[in-house]
DNA sequence: CCCTTTTCACCTAGGTGGTAAGAT
DNA sequence: ATCTTACCACCTAGGTGAAAAGGG
């Protein structure tokens, strides 16, 4: 897909306002999206005591240096164009809940019921990409990923992890912020970034896989499943 | 040890007169070097036709994705303080030779022999540092790792890799330069960086290694070569 | 019953020196 | 004889969903 828009028109500071956002992968996205993606995310992160309840073999043993959160699949990334070459830019992506409501998996019928109003909203959170900030130049050069964002569902997430509520949707968004080196810059904060949402890119967070169309299509597209793949399809 | 010393007193810059940096590993250094440190370097790299002399079954095969390039071990690793917090450095690396000469193992007296005068200087490059441009808080919060560093024997490589000749000498130098944000910051080059080198990090490039027991001193201490160790004499 | 957490085998990705063959 | 290269088994490090166990 091509572009979305910014919040607002009004009076976009020049260095952002021609920016463009491709979506790559946007043929595997829409595979995922016509299914209804599904997106892992688990609590684990760094041990410490007072999670172990269940955990007594692991009291007082090293801290695990995995961590076992999860990432997304498909990877958001995006192809940039239209920034100044020689300006610095951040780029950030956060996530919206898509609405008010939280859900459960109807197996019968293979569908998502809404079951009730949605829990408590979760701290919401943003992931800098880690090459930021950076010129213009470096980042229209290949294709930026967000490859090392993690998704955690654990409200006291202390690694910096982007929280969200299983059984929840959301939107992901993307965001190019001009660096301005102004004195007094933050007086023109609102019109030094440019946001993109894609709805191709929308999911339900969840801890398990509810519909199994989305875990064959995992397995079948996801490089580090390949190890649950039949035959080979399409090689 | 503690830091090496800027060449040349003459005024730096307050941002960076005071910078400090303190090798990391030191003890391993100073093993390896009171046994002649040597790091392997290699050509291969992206295959190009022009190479596949004697490499007929390779010939127009896809290109490798990996690179066979090899790391510095130990690595080059500093702790960093007496930066500004809240200005921007530039870390980089550069190789200079120790001397004019060409070398030789002589295994019967297991020692480096000189061997005539050097080859012609391989093409001088610089590494930064990854995480380049940050800011001086950013950089003493951490051991800064030059773990993504890569040497290689080949003159004409074109991945920027530090370029070096198997059977010559080498110090590693290090350099903290602060990015100066005045219009006509190139005037002033010369006193906006301090550079340090550590003795005990000079080393011999080969393409194999010569001293056994520098092979396994490397054993012993690298991780990624624990497939050859023998016992456990220390876990 | 519905949802979550833990553990596991199996992958991708890539950093080691050994070894044998190749080059000069 | 000396140095270099290609390929290999064996590691580290970490991203997968399956399956079983846990919890309300």
């Amino acid at each position: 897909g091509w572009a979305g828009e910014g919040p607002g028109a009004g009076g976009k500071n020049r260095r952002v306002c021609h920016a463009t956002a491709r979506l790559e992968m946007g043929n595997l996205w829409e595979e995922f999206n016509r299914l209804g993606t599904e997106m892992i995310v688990t609590k684990a992160g760094r041990w410490v005591p007072e999670w172990g309840r269940g955990c007594a073999k692991r009291r007082g043993q090293p801290l695990p240096t995995k961590s076992p959160h999860r990432r997304m699949f498909p990877t958001f990334q995006v192809k940039l164009s239209g920034l100044d070459p020689l300006a610095d830019y951040v780029l950030l992506m956060d996530f919206i809940p898509l609405d008010d409501k939280r859900y459960r998996y109807a197996f019968h019928s293979s569908s998502w019921l809404a079951a009730g109003r949605a829990d408590p909203a979760a701290p919401g959170r943003v992931h800098f990409h880690p090459d930021s900030p950076a010129k213009g130049a470096q980042w229209m050069r290949q294709i930026v990923s967000f490859d090392k964002l993690k998704l955690t569902n654990n409200l006291l997430d202390d690694n910096g992890h982007i929280i969200l509520n299983s059984m929840h949707r959301y939107q992901p968004r993307f965001h190019v912020v001009f660096v301005d080196p102004r004195r007094d810059s933050e007086r023109f904060a609102h019109q030094n970034f440019k946001s993109f949402s894609f709805p191709e890119t929308q999911f339900m967070a969840v801890t398990a896989y509810q519909n199994h169309r989305i875990t064959q299509l995992k397995i079948a597209s996801n490089p580090f499943a390949k190890g649950f793949r039949d035959g080979d399809p399409e090689p």
